[in-house]
DNA sequence: CACCTCGTTCAAAGCGCTTTGGACATTATT
DNA sequence: AATAATGTCCAAAGCGCTTTGAACGAGGTG
């Protein structure tokens, strides 16, 4: 088994063909006789031969390999959505034979991180996770020249680079307004970090739903910081504890969120009766697999909902497309969130609300 | 900026040297003259010189890469702990200058991934995750003769090759013995699948704290199954509607333990007055994020404590050092989980013991 | 002065592929 | 029958590095 690895040369030897031959037989290039092309692919296999990487993409000129460079945030953590998204694109990845290479980084310096790939040549094209509102990363790539994805998109130029993204603004916007119609007008934002694009653009869905509704902001009770589980027991246990608490949230991710079920439980409230929770979910796989949503069982968080994995799966196909395909246009795709019912939302209590509720029957929006 | 890429023999040109000269200067060999050696590097920077990584590896047979292969579990995901185990050995990967490289497979064809990412020599060596209790990517890697290092270990043979593991028997005897003495005699189990040797372990320590205290198992009380939130759930409630439902339960993961706190909830029931809950939490970074612990702030959950991210950093070090260094023995590494005392747990309420209650004061294990 | 040793540099030979530009039979075309 | 058009195959030239073996002065020894 640890016999010495076999070349194309020895492999040509051994059938007695030029490397050329055998080369093109295993590619799949059309001049050659197909009797030979057997022979060859027997052969191979046989003997167990596999190409160098490195000869070929020495060659070629191609890395077959596309590159993921994940930023540490505040918490020296990565964010826990990353591994759905990461299977996503890997099963893509598989089926045209590309690699995954992975670079952590800290904030500091991720150009220069992008830079040292491209220019050793070790990936063909990159994908751009966690876009800032402005992100320097977006107009330096492009001066490189290099083929990249971005999962989510920048504000500045956004139609100049390919993207795919969720609809975060209008997600926010419906959630607000569902617990609006459920009665509620006082309604919490815990965010994430607000330099970050999505949550940006989430804000700026609650802030708009409130507006068209005539609700004032109160930014006592809105808060944004890393998508951690303490975050959103802090900003639960500090809204629950001033003398106005709001009878709804909105949370930006299901970790937050459990924080949230954990101040309630502390002071033995209880989600939808005391504080009606909707939660953005990405659909994490450890939490809340998607088969639930398929069997019909409903969830726990009512939640906005859309595939973290199928993103990755399609970010992946478009930056493959846009590295073997003719120079195409960049293309961007905005997906909806789909707003999902659980248990984890009801009216407004009467005594707190400050106009007749008009309870709505639970349902599933498209 | 998108200027052809410089070639070392361009370098050579400009610079009026040979390529010998010049790789000789950028790679620190000592036979060459400082003088030289500062012009070739000042003039490398300054034309934004990086060698191919392909060419490099060509001629040397070295990938620098390591290869990481995840298999999606049941339920098609990745486990969450992965990011930071990740996160730990991308910093090593930096500091010495390795990329890491991504597969992400289903159960099946595991071993031709490992194959076939050697032997087209994409990589210099492979860590492999989650071993099962008898797992044959083992024995077959050592076949190949390939650098690795396992992140937990096998039952076979474990002394023939590097690892590093937690020691799971202990820590859940250690934990069970906790609960023992607080008066606990029902004491559930929340397990992963255990066909993974960790699990495996997990179970062993279990059986053996509840044997020495003259404790007969109970399997209605004892689950296994992936480690996610509705699995904790599911058999929180199945054991809290049975007739006789323990008082306290072992659980594996900080998820299905976030299922056991719904199933409370859903009860009016709570974390230590009615159930004591330990769960191993692997230091979740974005669940438990490591300063509350430094920080002195008790955190919730009372819990088995490993840092997945140290793991991930040192599995990767011994790595490197037997890729890099001359053969060496077999390394092994079996960590003590600290046990950390939280919010859930208690004594067992008199009432529901059978014998009376020595309760013991909070302290933190070693 | 011849000889040796250093310190420094270089030409050239790979590493294992892909690809260009023929070569050489066959077969089809005139 | 001569020519053109295939259908198959090959030798050789790269791709951009590393590394071997040798060259060449300068300084140190006898």
């Amino acid at each position: 088994m640890a016999r010495e690895t076999i070349t194309l040369r020895r492999l040509a030897e051994v059938l007695g063909l030029s490397q050329t031959t055998v080369s093109r037989a295993l590619n799949g290039f059309p001049e050659v006789n197909e009797a030979t092309r057997a022979r060859v692919i027997e052969a191979a296999q046989r003997l167990n031969y596999r190409p160098s990487a490195s000869a070929a993409s020495l060659a070629t000129g191609k890395a077959r390999t596309i590159g993921h460079v994940v930023t540490l945030g505040d918490h020296m953590m990565i964010n826990p959505h990353f591994t759905d998204f990461v299977a996503g694109a890997g099963e893509v990845y598989a089926r045209f034979g590309y690699e995954m290479l992975l670079r952590i980084t800290g904030s500091e310096g991720e150009q220069d991180v992008y830079r040292d790939l491209i220019s050793r040549r070790r990936v063909d094209g990159v994908v751009v996770h966690g876009p800032k509102t402005r992100d320097p990363r977006i107009p330096f790539l492009r001066k490189l020249g290099i083929p990249f994805v971005v999962h989510g998109r920048c504000e500045e130029d956004p139609a100049s680079y390919s993207w795919i993204d969720v609809n975060n603004r209008r997600a926010f916007m419906r959630a607000c307004n569902f617990l609006i119609d459920l009665g509620h007008r006082r309604i919490g934002l815990i965010n994430g970090i607000e330099t970050m694009n999505f949550a940006d653009r989430r804000r700026q869905g609650y802030e708009a739903a409130l507006a068209a509704r005539g609700i004032d902001l109160d930014t006592s009770i809105m808060f944004s910081a890393d998508m951690i589980e303490p975050h959103g027991y802090r900003a639960a246990a500090q809204m629950l504890s001033s003398r106005k608490p709001p009878t709804a949230v909105l949370v930006s991710s299901i970790l937050p969120a459990i924080g949230v079920m954990r101040a309630l439980a502390e002071r033995e409230l209880r989600p939808a009766t005391d504080l009606s929770i909707i939660v953005f979910d990405d659909c994490l796989s450890f939490l809340q697999p998607g088969n639930e949503a398929v069997s019909g069982a409903i969830p726990f968080f009512t939640a906005m909902r859309s595939s973290m994995r199928l993103a990755g799966r399609r970010v992946a196909e478009l930056l493959i497309e846009q590295i073997e395909g003719q120079h195409s246009a960049p293309k961007h795709e905005l997906w909806e969130a789909e707003l999902v019912i659980g248990h984890t939302t009801g009216p407004c209590a009467p005594a707190e609300s400050q106009v007749p509720v008009r309870v709505k029957p639970f349902r599933r929006y498209s």
